[in-house]
DNA sequence: ATAATGACGTCGG
DNA sequence: TCCGACGCCATTA
């Protein structure tokens, strides 16, 4: 049988890990799919990528985002306004705004002390 | 079992 | 900066 272990949320484990850390990132902050991977230290940039398709809608996905600083494709209006909302750093590019990924990447670590970058 | 796909990432040109 | 090729890995066809 297709098992997918559903947890006590009625989602997959491994998603509901996902959707644990996509929450907990901070208003202003982003992390990108490789990095909730690392964190995890389980599965990849595309497990996580379709767990967030998948379950992700009800976190706040705008601040899950791709290395590169890409807007979600489909979504990049509904966030660029939430980015606009939350003073994220974004950068003028030829093709339109993208994310500052120097300031805006968020290590999981809490503002505590523990800041790497800036 | 092999091939294609996808909310990815890195590298070379 | 932009674009394509490859690598990666679970899911689907």
């Amino acid at each position: 049988m297709s098992d997918e272990n559903p947890g006590p949320a009625g989602l997959p484990e491994y998603a509901e890990r996902v959707l644990e850390v996509a929450e907990r990132i901070p208003p202003g902050r982003v992390m990108t799919y490789g990095d909730i991977a690392e964190w995890l230290e389980e599965g990849g940039p595309r497990q996580v990528g379709r767990a967030m398709s998948l379950y992700g809608r009800a976190v706040p996905w705008w601040r899950v985002v791709r290395s590169d600083g890409v807007l979600l494709p489909g979504a990049e209006q509904r966030a660029l306004a939430h980015y606009r909302a939350e003073g994220t750093p974004l950068r003028d590019s030829a093709a339109g705004p993208r994310l500052d990924m120097r300031r805006a990447r968020w290590d999981g670590s809490d503002g505590g002390g523990g800041r790497l970058h800036d």
